[in-house]
DNA sequence: GCTTAGCACTCTCTTTGTGAGAGTGCTAAA
DNA sequence: TTTAGCACTCTCACAAAGAGAGTGCTAAGC
């Protein structure tokens, strides 16, 4: 079932020219490109093989074969060469993302305009993984009598805050003490295990420690508590307006509810990270026949081996792999960097 | 020029035919609807008359006719007869922003996203003017050495905060001096006037006042100087696709393309503030013939007599005023009384 | 003088038909 | 195994024709 160095010669081709110019692919075609010196009878022969093996797809009898998924995955995987991304460029992606700013929202909402910009296409940066960070401090103001802001500010510039009510006989001092008592507590821990510990100390506490200690943990249960989903920027959603073909109205408006969707792309995104490093997925394998259309090309961002989140574009299947997929291998990579250097500080 | 009590009620027929099925209305049509007992003849004469003035356009020789702009604006300035919100929507509505949370910016999240789900349309909600809100407080609290952020709480819960970079050397006692200065300075003031007199103050404060105070103010200049653009929420972006006539993607297009330059939209709201109550527009008035298909109903939202920010939906041109506006009218006066709460507490 | 029935006319939209074009699959010969 | 040749298939673009909807005008009626 395995292809032929030749066969592998013709798919070559006619996804690379699907790429180009976006219509199926006659066999004259592929004959005139290929270096195989052979007629277009032969490449009919070869792409009747191909189509028989489910790389091509003929939209009807007699229209040119268009790859399918299956074809992707093999030229992704086995026959792309990706091109190298010019110095210039490289040069201008990082002066774009070190006047990013401090904080790491901010970053990362660059990042994803970044590769927007870069690939015409959406961008994706997604937050990192509630379990990945650790807590830095916490501190808890009194905006006025019964209301408090509370700041968590995490690794790397991660900085959450929510205003949280309170018993109106809660002074400033108090507020300070039981801070004091959450950072003892809590420095260096995850978000995921800080919600665990609370639920386990409150039981104690109660009994065991003063009701100061007490209010101070249930402040923090409201604080860690509910509702912080992890941010998803999406950037340049409007591009996927420029890739509507044959009037399949129907196929961008899928992608658009998806994108939507936060939690779906959450998910997803989970599932991506396992893997190592950069990776390519299309819409049929990570949501349905729906997104068919589309692709998916992401890479971690990590810092200190720690993989936090994900950073991406999600463009037509046929896009452009060999300048897409190092672009975004290297702008994970900077991101990566310069996230080492503000979690070192 | 004036209309008839005749062509008025030809008008009110035409439009609300366009409003319930987006499509060219006929003379018979009108003659049957119509409680004039009069031939579909008679309304020929009545409507190219109307034609004639501006009201009707038909968009070749003998489909029916399209009100047009002009129309519109007759119909809901003097024509309109809103309906009356079922107490049940109201009492939904009412639920639903309440439980919207404490801070500003989830409120106005929420609220923009009960009118995108109540109209089936855009929702939009756009943060109050920077001259319109008070700093309560601001407060700098030491991240690590050599970072600050600066949290500042104005009037009605709205919270911005920010990193700020600061020399080694700044120790937690100077920020609380520093914080203690700035609050005194510029407790009461709006983001407007502080920015204005922080530039006045730093001149004489580098000579006048010691080292410290210079410190603190231009810590304040960082953090109220650039950036902070309004933030406008948009919800239900994706319910324009369910507005495409006749294949007009390109007018889908343009709204879509209107709607991501945020700063036009602001621009766009700070021009309707200046009336008094619920505003319909068109988008022939506010932007050009290129979003002629779509129209805007938006209300200020206010505290203690100040119009703060604005609030509204964006839908198609033939929506139903009748229904829509006065939703958009109560959810305005909803937020503004929640927000006259938040205020006087 | 307003209203209306009647009718020719106009324009779109849909359907149908036709031809060109692109590309295929098969066959037979090299 | 490769290739030239050819019949075949299917789409697309275009034209022609008919249906349908609605208009504008005219002349007769109240």
């Amino acid at each position: 079932m395995s292809l032929t160095a030749r066969e592998i010669e013709v798919l070559r081709i006619i996804v690379q020219a699907y790429i180009d110019h976006a219509a199926p692919v006659g066999s004259r075609y592929v004959a005139k490109q290929s270096t195989l010196k052979l007629s277009a009878a032969s490449m009919r022969n070869i792409m009747a093989d191909l189509t028989e093996k489910g790389y091509l797809h003929q939209p009807y009898t007699s229209a040119g074969r268009v790859p399918t998924d299956k074809a992707f995955r093999f030229y992704v995987d086995t026959v792309l060469s990706p091109a190298l991304l010019p110095e210039s460029t490289q040069k201008d992606m990082k002066e774009s993302l070190v006047q990013a700013g401090l904080e790491f929202s901010d970053i990362l909402e660059h990042t994803s305009k970044l590769i927007s910009a870069q690939s015409s296409q959406v961008g994706v940066a997604v937050a990192p993984k509630r379990s990945m960070i650790r807590l830095q401090r916490i501190d808890l103001i009194q905006v006025r009598t019964g209301l408090v802001m509370a700041i968590a500010v995490f690794d790397g510039g991660v900085v959450h805050n929510k205003l949280l009510p309170v018993e109106a006989k809660v002074t400033p001092d108090d507020l300070v003490k039981y801070s004091n008592y959450l950072n003892e507590k809590f420095q260096g821990r995850t978000i995921d295990e800080i919600k665990k510990n609370i639920l386990q100390e409150m039981e104690q506490a109660e009994t065991r420690f003063n009701a100061l200690y007490g209010r101070a943990l249930s402040l923090a249960h409201e604080a860690f508590g509910s509702n912080n989903d992890r941010e998803v920027y999406l950037e340049g959603t409007l591009n996927v307006l420029d890739h509507i073909e044959g009037k399949d109205i129907s196929s961008m408006r899928e992608l658009l509810e998806f994108l939507e969707h936060r939690s779906a792309i959450l998910e997803l995104v989970d599932k991506l990270a396992h893997n190592e490093g950069l990776i390519v997925t299309f819409g049929t394998e990570f949501y349905g026949p729906e997104l068919g259309q589309w692709g998916l090309i992401s890479s971690p961002y990590q810092v200190q081996g720690q993989k936090l989140g994900v950073v991406g574009t999600i463009g037509p299947i046929h896009m452009d792999y060999s300048r897409l997929m190092p672009m975004v291998d290297t702008i994970a990579r900077m991101l990566s960097d310069l996230l080492e250097s503000r979690f070192a500080e």
